[in-house]
DNA sequence: TTGCCTCATGTAAACGTTTTCATGGGGCGT
DNA sequence: ACGCCCCATGAAAACGTTTACATGAGGCAA
């Protein structure tokens, strides 16, 4: 109803045409049981007549809040951050709190730069996809008094912050199992690289499903680096040395989608030859081929539980922080086959 | 600098410490050459003392704005989209504003709840990226006073909005031109549905392009929705009628991988035996088997140039809206060959 | 010396809310 | 009939800024 050249109706436009004071018209709205039937009628119609919204700056002024969640990623473009970000979205906006975007791209320059959020009150909490705390200005600052964060997708190692993510030892227990139980006994992990933890988690987890099976325990890691080129590289690097094994886990798809296509260039093929299991279940995963066999992370739904963990702790400060992992499935696709294939 | 305990600095507290009034600290920060020198430097001492950081609430409600931008998307995970998104973000913290997303979902019961972000002030403006105008409370509103909007990636069309987009037109008839050179005289156009509007200027590229060479000149148009499953069904149904092209544009690059695989499923190859061109240059395009030869979006200069005119009219209300086409680069990859080898 | 202009600063209003506290009326118990 | 308590409401302070306006000091011309 608001009229073509006005200025947004305030609470006072409400208040008079109501015939009361502005406050009965805030608290008609805040704390409806507060005011008379009678009135809160009278104060509804103008509100409906005047097409009033509270004035959301004033509000946050007032109640020294911002209704505001900064959520931190290194790489919007990332196909998992997407999923997470879908999930953290939907929380806080079924929770009445907007998300505000900040791409680090990794530098601390950057960073630092979205800390004003926090700093100028435009932000009450953060949401770190970065995998470590945004460098504050003075390192020495002890970490008191921090906003309330936390942490997915990327574990951060603080007390002060909570985590949510897949289960990766687990995960990669499973994974591997399912390995085995195909048959194979030679398995390599390729990894992320020594600088992502989630990569030590999942080397881990391959071990623990190695020990199932003596014959093929052997932690036979190899290092990579997350990219496909470094999944390629790494094919390379076993051929050189002539030391094959029948199946590959790998960190990530990206990886698993670069050992693929070394193989493939070699003339091997995707099951047949050797099996290749990926990790993450980004979204190309089906679309490859061959379909890649690989750990699904539950992306949504750690974005959501992050969002929670965080709004929880926003509505209520001495909520302690907490771990939270979810469940991982093994989504079986065509790049992983039978070893008795290979033997013939 | 801010001790543990204590709640944030402010104007007040720094004046008090300065020796001046909080007019002269405000002046200090927005128009140093206001005061004098000799104070000017108090108060910068004072500041860093306190560690105060202007609040962003109180400073908004007084300067009525925000500093905020609504993003709304009708899905974060599109891959397009994400690319889109940083480079609007990137703009955005250039200078000075946040961004705010909201994923629709497609669904307008969502669209109308991030309109709160308008309606009580807590955005300037809006980049749509839904392809059309979220709907308002009152339909038959006229559409006066809106705030400042500009749409990418999927046009819009409302004279008062800005739209910035890849030059489809020019681009696939650029796209419909190369498979002409490669000998192509048979070449299907795979839609992206009614609904889209880019589909139709993306066909009229591809007419133009025919144009060109006469025996090629047919307007050989097949519907498809955009998906990969689209394009499988598509080619199924031209491989019923037995009426084959020797080359398929798609509309998009998920598309063109569903086009691919329906006809390695049938046992042919590309591109010896069918071309297949795609469209955006989606990240994954460079990892499929065979890599996808297509039309790159500019997608991150697209993101920057829709938010650069967005926040040029919110500095500067009276700005007209204008349209703003960017170049697609024709990427060729490995999914065109020639006709010669199909004529073995 | 007087008067005027400039320049640096302070005072106070304004932005639009929420919420504490005060006030007054009415119902109810005695 | 009196007193008390509760309930609904209003007045005003507070949130932390920016900025229009007032003030006063100093310089300079007459």
């Amino acid at each position: 109803m608001s009229e073509p050249g006005e200025r947004p109706a305030t609470i006072e436009d409400v208040a008079k045409l109501a015939g009361v004071s502005i406050a009965t018209v805030s608290r008609a709205l805040r704390s409806p049981e507060k005011v008379a039937e009678s009135t809160r009628k009278k104060v509804t119609a103008a509100i409906a007549r005047t097409g009033y919204t509270a004035n959301a700056m004033a509000q946050n002024l007032r109640m020294q809040r911002s209704q505001m969640v900064l959520v931190l990623a290194s790489s919007i473009a990332d196909p998992n951050f997407a999923g997470i970000l879908t999930g953290l979205e939907k929380a806080a906006n079924d929770r009445g709190y907007g998300v505000l975007i900040g791409n680090t791209e990794g530098t601390t320059g950057l960073e630092q730069n979205y800390l004003r959020f926090l700093s100028t009150g435009m932000a009450d909490g953060v949401v770190l996809l970065t995998g470590h705390i945004p460098v504050a200005g003075q390192p020495q600052t002890p970490l008191t008094n921090l906003p309330p964060i936390v942490a997915t997708e990327r574990p951060v190692s603080n007390p002060e912050i909570s985590y949510v993510g897949v289960d990766d030892v687990a995960a990669s227990k499973v994974a591997t199992e399912y390995l085995i139980s195909l048959g194979h006994r030679r398995i390599t992990y390729i990894s992320g690289g020594p600088a992502d933890i989630r990569s030590d988690l999942r080397h881990s987890g391959y071990l623990q499903g190695l020990k199932e099976s003596p014959e093929a325990l052997r932690d036979w890691r190899v290092e990579g680096d997350g990219s496909s080129e470094s999944g390629r590289a790494a094919v390379e690097r076993l051929f050189i040395k002539d030391d094959l094994p029948t199946a590959f886990f790998c960190f990530n798809d990206n990886t698993a989608i670069g050992v693929i296509s070394a193989l493939q260039l070699r003339g091997y093929r995707v099951p047949e030859d050797f099996s290749v299991l990926g990790f993450d279940d980004i979204p190309f995963a089906n679309n490859f081929t061959p379909g890649l066999t690989t750990i699904r992370q539950p992306r949504q739904h750690i974005g959501e539980k992050a969002m929670t963990i965080l709004l929880d702790r926003l509505a209520n400060r001495s909520l302690e922080t907490q771990t939270h992992l979810l469940h991982g499935d093994l989504i079986v696709r065509e790049s992983c086959g039978g070893i008795s294939r290979k033997l013939k």
